[in-house]
DNA sequence: TATGAATGAGGGTTCATTCAT
DNA sequence: TATGAATGAACCCTCATTCAT
């Protein structure tokens, strides 16, 4: 489902140019959101016409879907799968907060990645099946919390609290973010690391506030 | 355009409908988005048909930003008029956050206040106008979070990204936070509390964790 | 039918005020055309509202035939009745032409003459009254042609075709004249006498070119 | 829009459809008035839904302009350009409302040419740029008409007034003329003609009347 | 007399989608 | 692969009109 770059089926296309229709739909329902993006104005952003863009794509909803899919390998790929296995829970939330946060400022995955929280376009199996990839991170994160909780390296809070707090957090970055401004990609991820896992560390592990 | 209650400009007459009207948009719109909630569909929730509710509205347009005033309106009276003249910053941002997240749970509130949020669709002067009221809670965060700092309640943490991840955490609520689930209004106020400004305290004034 | 000043039946109206809106309704109408005036903006230009003038009013069609017929008296009054008397063709011509371009040019009858030529709104029975009362005019003037002609005043034309030229120049007269333009309305009567009824003189009559 | 031919700019691949296009709606426009037409009822005559229609048009407004544009073009190549170079000003004159005349009978120009005269429909840039090209028409009307007076050709009358009474006396042709009536399209030519250039010409250089 | 509130029909326009070529 | 031309459905909005008050 996820990973066979195909348009419709039985067809074998050139994935980068697929990948990239993609990418460049991505962009403008970013932009616009899913209703406001017309097929016109994507056809139009491929270089192609309507009918040429309807080659490559089943529908403008299934379009939606593959780029949510997309968007979740993505995200599997370079936060999830480069985390997962870090043993310590802490290093592994403020892992994981890094690379999520540069998922949402980085230019090429940003677009995709807010696709992904777009207001409910989608509905029945195809929302389930986008839904259950969402859930395994949220559990991933809720299990981290609840072991750095219980190895003590931070303070007594409710995971599931904690985890949408995070996720609300990261995802809330594109809404205020500039890239040029005055706060850095690295400043950001420093400042969001220190507001949760500064902050949930246990009383006595604070850095020296004077020094 | 052409009756007694247009807004906050308007005779006191009879207010309610005009006011039901946006909060049952409001919801429409919450749910579906702005492209995607169509006026058929607003003015079917209404009681009304098409051509009804146009007696009420000018465009969908100014009925956005009808809704958006409004969310601001109930958002000042409800929770930045309430908070502001606390004296003590820290005791200001938990109060701040506890009545922030009060009105993303509430039922008559929620979606108003959500909407504030939709965003790419108002242009110009108007889009100013509203950006200029959320900028006021915005430099009211920051400033209490500075304000927290100096007075050593709270670690040393970046205001702004602080402030933006007050916002994020508290406004993502909506996505995930169900009124009867496992969690209470209560729980969940706390828990935010916890996060945040459990977190935030400095080392030293952490409550004893074992208690 | 066309004195009976009534909105509707039986209601007996200050026929001030009814002709006043018939005006202003001429007014809107020749701006606009009558498929572009709607009742919003003419009842807003009465003073009324749209149900207020309803009281009224029967319908827009009907609103338009009163003001059709309304125009058909006063031109009747005006131009037709002032100079079916006159024994002398040329002369009966020639005031008939002075006066029907001031109707044209003058504030008060001006909107009310050209809706009479406005492109077919009307349809069956309210036509045929029209144009009947139309038809009067026209027949006056083509036997004033042919009259002239007779007696040698005029030289030989087809006086079917006199009449529509005579007609189309005269009505054509609020698509280009300005009253406080480079001509003036004396000017205008002159110049129209003088392409007609100069040019149609037969030759010897000519007022001596050089003097 | 996205089609080849776009007016007088587009490559010359398939202009007949759109040219019918513009004939049928100048049709419907004619006998309607444009607000008056539906863009439905022009679609219909031109046996497309609407937006079936819409793929060839960009606007109603549009489309008017286009038909406007179409219509000068036509009547700048069949008749303005087809007189201009005649020396002698009253036979310049005289050619012109034959050619004129057959403009506004004839049965494929005859609603394209009216149209021309619809007016307070169009705003701004496009008013002004048919307006203009309206205007050479007009000058060159006047400036016949002087050079005729000066030559001595026809009688002294003020050039605009004639020159408006021409434009009138044609432009009214379609409001009563029928092509299979009582008056040959000849007949008809021959009588603008006599009226007013019979008319005008100076007392001496009248066709003896008699013979 | 007049109005506030409402309506069904229709306005122009754009939508996602199809299909012969 | 891609397109030009077309469509039915839906879009936002305005229309003339009505009726209880």
């Amino acid at each position: 489902m996820n990973q066979a770059v195909q348009g419709r089926e039985g067809v074998e296309l050139a994935p980068n140019r697929y990948r990239e229709i993609l990418e460049i739909a991505a962009r403008m329902i970013c932009e616009k959101g899913y209703e406001g993006a017309s097929i016109q104005q994507i056809a139009q952003a491929c270089g192609l016409t309507k009918a040429g863009l309807y080659y490559h794509i089943q529908s403008k909803e299934h379009l939606l879907v593959e780029i949510m899919h997309y968007g979740m390998d993505l995200f599997e790929e370079r936060v999830l799968s480069q985390v997962e296995s870090i043993p310590d829970p802490l290093e592994r939330l403020r892992t994981a907060m890094a690379k999520n946060v540069l998922m949402v400022t980085s230019d090429r995955t940003k677009e995709i990645t807010i696709i992904l929280h777009e207001h409910a376009t989608l509905t029945g199996d195809e929302l389930d099946r986008i839904n259950t990839r969402k859930k395994r991170y949220v559990r991933f994160l809720e299990r981290s919390f609840s072991e750095a909780i219980a190895t003590g390296q931070i303070r007594r809070v409710d995971p599931k609290v904690a985890t949408f707090a995070f996720l609300g957090a990261v995802n809330w970055i594109y809404k205020w973010f500039q890239p040029d401004g005055h706060i850095s990609e690295e400043q950001l991820v420093r400042g969001m690391q220190d507001v949760f896992f500064g902050g949930l560390e246990p009383r006595s592990s604070a850095k020296p506030e004077g020094s």
